[in-house]
DNA sequence: CATTTACTTGACCGCTCGTTCCAGAACGCG
DNA sequence: CGCGTTCTGGAACGAGCGGTCAAGTAAATG
């Protein structure tokens, strides 16, 4: 019965996002989104509360899509490790969309933690999905005798789940991709259950 | 022929690296500095110049340590995984004394690059420098016939960084330091050369 | 079409930021 | 034992911060 939003909500927090991705928190200023979102700073606190209420929606709406990412991509067709190598791949070219900025979640965490409790719980939550998701595939790994026997599926997980992170660090520091890439293929090397190629004496 | 210092430059870089770490660049603030340090502002600025070279000069501080830490801690003697290890726990261990705060140089990197160059100068120096000094002794191990063969000393040197960088991230997030050796402990499982525990072997 | 209601805008607020500056204290030297 | 020099601490500064508010505007309703 009066005037409705003339502008997205959503669109408006992808782009407090990316500017919040790239600048951190602290570094943000609401100038600086006043005039990125091209909305009058009055419009902004309306909508969103205040400066560290507007970060939350956003590092949220990140990490809802990367969730969603995580608890779609997997099916029980095809190779597991092949398949899970697939979806870090994808995952990490998603966040390489912001360029150099790394990751939007890892940034945050680094900045923030522990002292910012909101931010903490984002992180956790965002934390335990990607690690169950990851057990479970490496758990369809084990029994299609694809994982290898020096590791459990829950170990394997939270290593992979580190190196993930890891990644974001070293790749902000010497953003190569080939030289990002080494670390997965590496891992991924030695998780797989070696062929029997390599052994020199079989019999 | 004038006044001296009354206090030690070290002592005070100390405490502001304490500070950076605990807090950040931009959440620190020059009057936090000066609570902190003891220090009227005048002395800092004449000391230090201003804020971001304090900050510089006590992440150089802080990763010149480890940096000593990484070149001088290996020797030839002993098994070479084992001694890597030892080191990288204890690298971990250092960083576990600003409680909760993660790494300063992970910090660093997350929060400033790739916009600060002299921060990036510093991280990159760093990084390589531990990369080496992993990679050096890898190559013992590999020579030693420890290492597995499914990855190159480089590669592998590559991983343990990332391995590295992981951690201090996933710690922030879940402070168990138990469930922070898992990541150490798989990626070490698996860089080894699985000499026995397949074949039954009297002790 | 008049009224009502909510949204939009940008001027504005008090505060805190990083930085500068100066008056006085403390020391080495002739 | 002053004199010159440097260090010290804190007052003060302009700029920019996060956040507020009132006036103006646009849509929905009867």
């Amino acid at each position: 019965m009066a005037r409705p939003r003339t502008f997205d909500e959503d669109a408006i927090l992808d782009r407090a996002m990316l500017l919040f991705w790239r600048k951190g928190y602290e570094a943000t200023a609401m100038s600086d989104l006043v005039e990125e979102l091209g909305l009058g700073r009055g419009s902004i606190y309306a909508a969103f509360g205040d400066k560290h209420q507007l970060f939350v929606r956003a590092l949220s709406r990140y990490l809802g899509r990367q969730d969603t990412l995580l608890t779609t991509a997997f099916d029980a067709d095809g190779p597991a490790l092949a398949q899970l190598r697939d979806v870090l791949d994808r995952l990490l070219a998603a966040d390489a969309a912001c360029g150099n900025a790394g990751c939007f979640s890892v940034n945050s965490i680094a900045e923030l933690l522990p002292r910012d409790e909101d931010v903490a719980r984002l992180a956790q939550r965002s934390l335990r999905v990607a690690e169950e998701a990851f057990t479970r595939q490496l758990e369809r790994a084990a029994q299609d005798g694809e994982l290898s026997a020096t590791v459990t599926p829950d170990a394997a997980a939270r290593l992979l789940l580190t190196v993930i992170q890891g990644i974001q660090i070293v790749r902000k520091v010497d953003p190569d991709p080939a030289r990002a890439a080494v670390a997965l293929d590496s891992v991924f090397a030695l998780l797989s259950k070696e062929p029997a190629e390599l052994m020199p004496d079989p019999a």
